[in-house]
RNA sequence: GGGUUCUUAGCUCAGUUUGGUUAGAGCGUCUGUUUGACGUACAGAAGGUCAUAGGUUCGAAUCCUAUAGAGCCCA
């Protein structure tokens, strides 16, 4: 058969992702005979679109489920997306916007049904995206937010929470969102430096010509102020304390109040305008100094009746140009200066968030989130990197109550009634017996008060959550650490009693070359399913992983793809070389007795599961990419198949079928090794090396187990001499310009030449003959080195300019004295020899003394050069 | 302002937990190569005061302190 020279993902990655779903291999039901190994993925939103972000993230999740089906495990990785209520709400509405519909002109059920047809449509293109990528979820399992059993599951937790008494109404000041009309969250709200300014305004004190200047970014919110603060110490004001102030453009008396905690003399002025519905800390200072509270907005931010009728139904920001120019005209403006302020913008609505005052529902935290403290603390559940464990901690032990009530639609409504007369409070899973006396509760749950449940309520039944869960791992992004993580916990422990998942890791943040977040704006992120169609998926997920170090930021580049796509292809002319020298035919093979370079290649494979399955065990990704990247290019490639090639070549049918058998062995173990990364390439090899039955998989073999016994010290040894020996003589032939074809002698002098070397050396550093023994004697003209305890000559007469050779001997005297030198010192210093540990001090010892032997040996050689 | 992470070769990063080889890798650079898998390759080479300054120690990239710079989270 004709293998093509270059890999092709594209003629293998869609072929086997069928293959593999259609024979069942991702699927896990309950099997009690073996042990669960269990993921849920992070439910992507239903308004996304595969990103970069994701890749990384479920290429992760997907190499830890692929190993752990792989060591016979029952694999199972549960996938979904989540119903993300602002953030489709807002899409919905734009998109009935473009047909002319006003959501409000709609009925709530009308609207909800363009909600679900608009998932329909566009909710499921991030899951087929995925299955670009290989990934191994049981797809029967997929699972959505809004799922009518899910649902169900989410007003269920409302109830209980709600007869536990941990829930509960409250009037407060909230992050609103005027271009969703609905509260947000401390999390949704995005902080920005923006320029602005500061503007000084004169508030006369009542029954006198003084004036009090307060600093404002925010002059429109004058309108409702209540007081002006200073600090009590404050000598500029101290005489005024205790009179009123008058309100320019209002007229309205105000105190002037001391605070010496919440005001900053050294600020602005030293006199703060207080407006308790308008901004957190003034609400605080309201609150202790018992001041009303005028809220001055509408929903949507625009000004409602408690101003004055000419600044009443404006824009907050036309309000402020009103505002503005009325205090310059009333010479009430002192003076504005540029100022840089952090302004919290809407996560979702893209504009500032106006502190506003609203009844929300509330979820008390603080017992919810002890028990969560103390299983992270404790090690119960792993953070990798453990770092995050301080920011979790940071968070938990500052944890606020939680407002789960959104003034949207699309979500899980919020199961509390209003009489109608009474206006008692009714709340339950199922609406009261009499339905025409009550109306629901209009709010829906904050997304994250549904996606808190998923790790246990995306099993369906109670059987199948005692097996699965907790599950073991989740991988993350660590932004959503609060958001998501630490509430999942609190919700497995309150809800099941137990946590929700094992080990927890966060994955980095991709960025661009330059550092900058991927962003649609800046047009730096790029398409995953573009690269996937020019470079194959294996590709994508190797370089992903191969760049991405433990808790730190990804710079991403195209350009980087091609470590991924050459090493595929790497793998690729691997296993064409091999099968190009194999006949497909085991059965009636007769493996003659291994050689040191069969006994290393055993060790190094032995070597690198080992190493991979720890690495993997600790959840060091990137790490298992090295090492099967180090083992499959260096060991593998670069020197097992080159050994090998003088047995494959051999006259003798014996030698050679024992060869290539015993490399395919190899090989497939290889195979195995690599394909949680690279799942497609490898099932494709898998095929090609070997005829499988119908329905088998790579995906479904049994991961090789580490063999300790072949774990072989005095092999590897013996290859790191013969590696140094042919290394050595390359780098001769390098710097003597010797022609890659031509064939030179050595002579070698040494007490202990392995005999099995000499062909392994010909064949590898282009070498006719070797002269070898442990008295030889260097030939006149000839290039030297020293390897070990061994001497290499390299007889170039006409060839050898001494001149290059002289300097060749004397960069490695240099180098060797420079060493030496190092030692020397040391164990001269008598403190060192007596405190530092004794093998140490033996190990320099013997370094000592082989460097020695070595410069002496080079010293003569540069000596007999003349 | 508080918390947290980072600074090692031209670039991207290992190595730091547990101090003890001549500090490694990939990419890039330079030289050579139609060697019977692969030029998406092979061989060889060059390239680092481990951010800076102190300290601890027989010994520091590694531990401690400070400084400078960068990122992230929170306010």
């Amino acid at each position: 058969m004709e293998i093509s020279k270059v890999y092709s993902p594209q003629q293998s990655e869609d072929k086997w992702y069928k293959y593999w779903l259609e024979n069942g291999i991702f699927d896990s039901d309950v099997d009690k005979s073996k042990t669960p190994y269990t993921i849920v993925i992070p439910p992507p939103n239903i308004t996304g679109i595969l990103h970069i972000g994701h890749v990384l993230n479920n290429t992760i999740q997907d190499i830890m489920i692929r190993y752990k089906r792989m060591q016979g495990f029952n694999a199972c990785w549960v996938p979904g997306t989540d119903h993300a209520s602002i953030a489709t709400e807002s899409k919905v509405v734009k998109h009935l916007r473009d047909q002319g519909i006003n959501k409000h002109d709609i009925s709530r059920e009308d609207f909800l049904v363009h909600c679900h047809e608009w998932k329909e449509k566009y909710g499921g293109i991030i899951i087929e995206q995925l299955k670009k990528l290989g990934v191994s979820c049981d797809w029967r399992r997929l699972r959505f937010t809004m799922d009518d059993d899910y649902y169900q599951k989410v007003i269920e937790a409302f109830v209980k929470l709600y007869n536990d008494g941990k829930i509960y109404r409250g009037y407060r000041l909230v992050n609103w969102d005027p271009a969703n009309k609905s509260a947000i969250s401390d999390e949704e709200v995005i902080f920005q430096n923006v320029n602005g300014k500061l503007w000084y305004i004169r508030y006369q004190v009542k029954g006198t010509d003084d004036y009090i200047t307060v600093a404002t970014t925010r002059p429109e919110t004058m309108l409702g102020d209540v007081a002006v603060a200073v600090n009590p110490n404050d000598e500029r004001y101290k005489h005024h304390l205790g009179k009123t102030l008058i309100l320019p453009l209002v007229g309205r008396e105000i105190p002037l109040l001391a605070d010496e905690v919440f005001v900053d003399p050294a600020f602005g002025t030293g006199a703060v305008k207080i407006t308790p519905a308008h901004d957190f800390n003034d609400y605080e200072f309201g609150q202790r100094h018992n001041l009303p509270l005028i809220n001055i907005f509408h929903p949507d931010a625009s000004t409602n009746d408690n101003v004055p009728e000419k600044y009443r139904s404006l824009d907050r920001y036309e309000c402020r140009k009103a505002v503005i120019k009325d205090l310059i005209d009333g010479e009430f403006l002192v003076k504005e200066e540029d100022y840089t302020n952090n302004v919290g913008y809407s996560e979702r609505g893209h504009v500032p968030i106006e502190p506003y005052l609203s009844e929300q529902w509330y979820l008390k935290m603080e017992e919810i989130a002890a028990p969560a403290l103390k299983a992270v603390n404790d090690g119960t559940i792993r953070f990798h990197p453990n770092h995050w464990v301080k920011t979790y901690d940071h968070w938990m032990n500052n944890i606020k109550d939680w407002c789960i009530s959104r003034q949207l639609w699309w979500g899980h409504r919020i199961p509390v009634w209003y009489h109608n007369e009474t206006n008692e409070i009714y709340c339950g899973v199922n609406p009261p017996a009499d339905p025409e006396n009550w109306h629901q509760d209009e709010d829906v749950l904050d997304t994250w008060a549904s996606s808190w449940l998923w790790a246990h309520d995306v099993f369906k039944t109670e059987d199948e959550k005692r097996y699965y869960y907790p599950t073991n791992t989740l991988v993350t992004a660590p932004e959503i650490i609060f958001f998501w993580v630490a509430r999942m916990i609190m919700a497995g422990y309150y809800f099941e009693g137990q946590i929700p998942f094992r080990d927890v890791y966060f994955t980095s943040i991709i960025r661009d070359q330059k550092g900058r977040k991927m962003s649609k704006s800046l047009g730096n992120s790029p398409d995953p399913l573009e690269i996937i169609a020019d470079y194959g998926a294996d590709a994508l997920r190797f370089t992903i992983i191969y760049q991405a170090p433990l808790g730190q930021d990804v710079l991403f580049s195209m350009d980087s793809l091609e470590i991924g796509r050459n090493f595929a292809n790497k793998l690729w002319n691997a296993g064409r070389f091999l099968l190009m020298n194999y006949d497909g035919d085991v059965s009636n093979a007769e493996l003659l007795e291994d050689d040191f370079v069969d006994r290393w290649m055993e060790s190094a494979i032995n070597s690198a599961l080992k190493d991979f399955g720890r690495a993997l065990d600790n959840f060091e990704i990137n790490n298992s990419s090295k090492i099967v990247y180090s083992f499959v290019w260096n060991d593998f490639c670069d020197w097992y198949i080159e050994l090998i090639k003088n047995k494959l070549y051999s006259q003798d049918e014996k030698i050679k079928k024992s060869a290539i058998v015993k490399a395919i062995r190899n090989f497939e173990k290889l195979l195995q090794l690599v394909h949680p990364l690279m799942p497609f390439i490898t099932e494709e090899l898998w095929h090609q090396i070997r005829s499988r039955k119908a329905g088998e998989s790579i995906c479904a073999s049994d991961f090789p187990a580490v063999d300790e016994s072949k774990i072989d010290k005095q092999a590897e040894n013996d290859m790191l001499m013969l590696q140094a020996l042919i290394t050595a003589v390359r780098n001769i032939r390098g710097e003597m310009q010797i022609h890659p074809s031509q064939l030179i002698d050595i002579h070698l002098k040494s007490g202990s030449f392995n005999p099995e070397y000499g062909d392994y050396i010909k064949r590898l550093a282009k070498v006719g003959n070797i002269v070898a023994g442990a008295d030889i004697a260097k030939p006149k003209m000839s290039a030297s080195a020293v390897v070990k305890d061994a001497e290499v000559f390299i007889p170039l007469e006409g060839i050898i300019d001494i001149e290059v050779e002289k300097k060749r001997v004397e960069k490695e005297i240099l180098r060797l004295q420079g060493a030496l030198e190092g030692i020397e010192k040391k164990l001269s210093n008598p403190s060192f020899v007596d405190r530092a540990p004794a093998d140490v001090v033996e190990k320099e010892r013997q370094k000592k003394a082989d460097w020695s032997d070595q410069l002496g040996k080079l010293k003569q050689i540069y000596s007999d050069l003349g």
